[in-house]
DNA sequence: GTTAGCAGTCGGTATCATCGAGTGCCAGCC
DNA sequence: GGCTGGCACTCGATGATACCGACTGCTAAC
């Protein structure tokens, strides 16, 4: 726990850095607003802030930087702020306009929120396992190639392929079609139905391949879509090259995305700094996540991937206003 | 047109220069296979080579790197050089491999074109234009709100959310699905078909407007998908970090990249050189595009964007070899 | 407990000399 | 006439050196 003064100091040290980029040293800190002390005691304290373990030197006589265990004192004791009046007013914007398909707008609130904060930003859909079936079908593409498609409440759509081992008619194909549409219509696709044969064996082994089908998608967990925006500006986020070229590489890994968003979250988290992303790459950067919720439950992630000295405060504001208002939006439909 | 001599001299430059990117000197292009006159002739050469346009000096006394001129000329006289055997048992692999949804095998694709060249990759996806609808399927998911779902032959989706005005009865909907069904079952979405009413005004506008949505979603020329691979390469590809956002920035624009691509190919080009993609923050940039076919019909295109230093002669053949396989494995099924 | 003052540290920048790869040109050679 | 060896010259890159300035830690005084 810090005395008031060094959490003034440190906050100085943090807010300096954020935004310079620079090590602080003593003489900015003392001038910063919230300390009222001379240079010579903000060095004293900052030695102790310094063998606690909140604030490093690259190199003696240079001025201090934060450690990640700084930054989480400095994130913790952050107060709420609101976004500034022109980010709201774009997120309002946006919203009011939005309009289209699901993924489409999952797809440009990335893009939104990279706008917003000026980092890289990622949003996961809701996950399908808890949608309602509103029609499946069966249509046939191919003497052997069948495709089940089935449509969801939320108005996505889910498909998948099945390869016969023998051609099959149009009609069996219509006719295990609405068999299982009668199987699966209201329910979730995970949900383990009753699977009551016609008595034809080509007709029940598709119903039951498209069924496997659509259940062994969600086995896996890998069927969470997610959108990355803003990918770009992970190259003016950080100085050193190699760095740059991992992130996006992480960025392009949807799965990876996908569980590292669900492990932060899982973890009560609402941001991840450096090392707490869990992700060796990721040791230069912080993670901000916020679920959103579409009919009072929880739908899906938003984050925002930037360096450790990004701008915390402007960037949570901005995941909670989108998170909310996207969730608010998919609410209404 | 380029004496036999000057020819080998540029080519060596371009080759030397791709691989080291330094200015080459007289002296490596004098040691270099195929020229075998001393390193005076080639610095007279490279004189001519200069004033022509096809070279051009960093600073006096340093080497000669090429202009686009020269890239183009080399490009032009370069023959066809089959992928490396590695390179060749991938994409080999990949293909016999390759199975599930076509979006998904697009998007590996652009991985696997990514993985082979280390440059960024695009794959733009057959326009659905052509393909002929197999099934059609309105679904309501809320009182005012239906799902028009078109499934096409090639096993694409497509799907657009119509909002009415009044609240419709689920018969209804289900009477306008088989209207819809049966005017467009069989004929591609863009066809102008006739439609004949059924007498109720609801299920008349209800069928106009899905129908409206699959067109106008045409019109537009947006609906063309792309798959984006290893946008991270582009990273190493360029020394400048202006540079290497500008290009990200621009392949996070699909509308932008379908476009370029589809410039590109209709110039009858396969390979871009710096200016000739025609964009401004490309101009460091050499672009190679092939289109693929798909039952013997241009179907899409794949693309490989690099530094205009990229290796040509490797990665003409990566797209030339992935073109035609993805061709054969979606004309297979 | 706080602060002014001071000696000391050390990275960053500017200056300068050196080095070497490369050029253009010329004179001689085949 | 064309090619080549030789040579003087250019100029960016590299490395050494000195200097500057920001910052620290410490001490003594308030």
């Amino acid at each position: 726990m810090l005395d008031e003064r060094k959490a003034a100091i440190l906050r100085a040290v943090v807010e300096e850095y954020i935004s310079t980029a620079q090590p602080v040293g003593s003489g900015r800190v003392a001038r910063a607003r919230g300390v009222e002390v001379s240079s010579a005691t903000v060095r004293n304290e900052m030695v102790v802030l310094e063998q606690e373990g909140y604030l490093q030197q690259p190199h003696t006589s240079a001025g201090r930087i934060p450690t990640e265990k700084g930054y989480r004192q400095f994130v913790d004791h952050l107060g709420d702020s609101a976004l500034d009046l022109g980010g709201a007013q774009q997120v309002r914007t946006f919203f009011d306009r939005a309009h289209g398909e699901l993924e489409e707008m999952l797809s440009d609130t990335s893009r939104l929120l990279a706008d917003l904060t000026s980092y890289a930003a990622v949003v996961v859909g809701a996950p399908t396992e808890q949608a309602i079936v509103r029609s499946v079908q069966l249509v046939a593409l191919a003497p052997q190639v069948v495709l089940a498609v089935a449509v969801l409440a939320n108005g996505t759509i889910e498909k998948h392929t099945i390869e016969l081992s023998a051609a099959i008619d149009d009609e069996a194909v219509a006719r295990a079609s609405s068999h299982l549409a009668s199987t699966l219509i209201g329910h979730t696709l995970v949900e383990h139905v009753a699977l009551d044969g016609t008595g034809v064996v080509a007709i029940d082994s598709l119903v039951a391949d498209a069924l496997g089908a659509f259940q062994a998608a969600h086995r896996e967990s890998g069927a969470d879509q997610v959108y990355v925006g803003g990918a770009s500006r992970v190259v003016a986020a950080f100085d050193a090259v190699d760095t740059v070229s991992q992130v996006l590489t992480i960025l392009e890994q949807q799965l990876v995305v996908v569980s590292l968003l669900r492990d932060v979250l899982d973890r009560g988290l609402s941001v991840a700094i450096g090392s707490e992303t869990g992700m060796e790459p990721l040791a230069a950067c912080s993670l901000i996540v916020a679920p959103y919720e579409v009919d009072g439950e929880a739908a899906g992630t938003i984050g925002v991937l930037g360096p450790t000295r990004m701008d915390y405060s402007r960037a949570l504001a901005a995941v909670a206003l989108v998170s909310q208002d996207l969730g608010r939006r998919l609410t209404e439909g």
